[in-house]
DNA sequence: GTCTATATGATGATAGAC
DNA sequence: GTCTATCATCATATAGAC
């Protein structure tokens, strides 16, 4: 990786590449664009992809595998960590509620989990990492939330926050069929259940 | 439809095919499955399949359309219609855990959520009406229930429905990432939530 | 190092045989 | 009414031009 450190305004072929196909994914999934569709809106041929992504494998665990370095990076940043918990749920909420603004986008894991068994091995091992690594991080949200009284739940930290994940991805996916009122019903009832009044 | 009412033990080429396509389509996604490979499973050849659907939208459309049925079959079933709501809701997770005991499928709206913007148009509808209708019944279910003190949820019927059916479709999306225990767990744990002490 | 012309096979669909 | 031979198109991928 040859990217530099602060993003350049003009990013490099690779990167646009990977932010368009990140758009095809999130939006039609992995299964319904092809090196056409990304060639033809990037004005080259199919084969200059192929240059910068031998195979459609290549590209696609690319893409997790991006996800997963800007989940740790976010994770990590003064602005989050540094929150207290009610906020920093509140700060993850509001990721899941930018892909609502986003033309209604899919979470990754939401996109990719369908047609999960149609995936390259290193991509489903780094969407598993994905996946595993954030709900630890808000297993851990809630447990120091609930110790200090800010948030509310019975059962397991590890449990709930599997449970809340699962519910977050889903709602993008029932946004995606209807429209952006039952994404909003669900995170208020998120809401509702998990901030101590 | 000429399906005989009392299902035969060997179904006609039609009900067979239904039946692979959706075999495919809760394992692999809509996307991900082919005339071919139904035509190599059920030893025809593609064109035999347009014969009966002449298009994959029409044989895409009949599968959702036949899954709607049988909700609204499923739904009125004097074994289910008469149950007291705790039980109906038991009932309905037995569905989903009968999905993570078939080959951890996933449910059809987790199936063809993430690729709804690729379904053809009458696809999309059978699918909202499907999930809409599924909601709508279970927002009855727990109404009835926190009214007769057997279920427990703070926020209104509608919104605990939503969010609710919103998470065991993607709990068996995680069981498909991961492995069955993530839906044990947070199935246990809409339990733990909903089930009144 | 970057991309284009081209190959090979799979895909959805039609026209016509039985 | 049911299915097969065949088609045009699109898929991913390679070999080689600039």
């Amino acid at each position: 990786m040859l990217t530099p450190a602060t993003p350049s305004l003009v990013p490099d072929t690779r990167t646009r590449i990977l932010d368009l196909a990140e758009d095809f994914l999130l939006e039609r999934g992995f299964n319904a664009f092809s090196y056409q569709h990304l060639a033809k809106e990037l004005g080259v041929k199919p084969a200059a992809i192929h240059y910068h992504f031998p195979s459609k494998d290549d590209l696609g665990t690319a893409l997790v595998a991006r996800q997963l370095r800007r989940l740790r990076k976010w994770r990590d940043l003064p602005r989050v960590a540094d929150l207290p918990p009610q906020q920093q749920l509140e700060a993850l909420l509001a990721v899941y509620e930018n892909h609502l603004g986003h033309d209604r986008r899919v979470c990754l894991f939401g996109s990719l989990a369908a047609d999960f068994r149609t995936l390259p091995a290193p991509m489903q091992a780094e969407l598993r990492t994905f996946n595993r690594e954030l709900t630890e991080w808000l297993a851990q949200v809630l447990a120091v939330g609930r110790a200090t009284g800010t948030l509310r739940f019975v059962g397991s930290p590890a449990a709930k926050a599997a449970q809340v994940l699962t519910t977050l991805a889903g709602a993008l996916q029932v946004a995606r069929v209807h429209d952006e009122t039952p994404f909003q019903v669900i995170v208020g009832q998120l809401r509702l259940e998990l901030f101590a009044s």
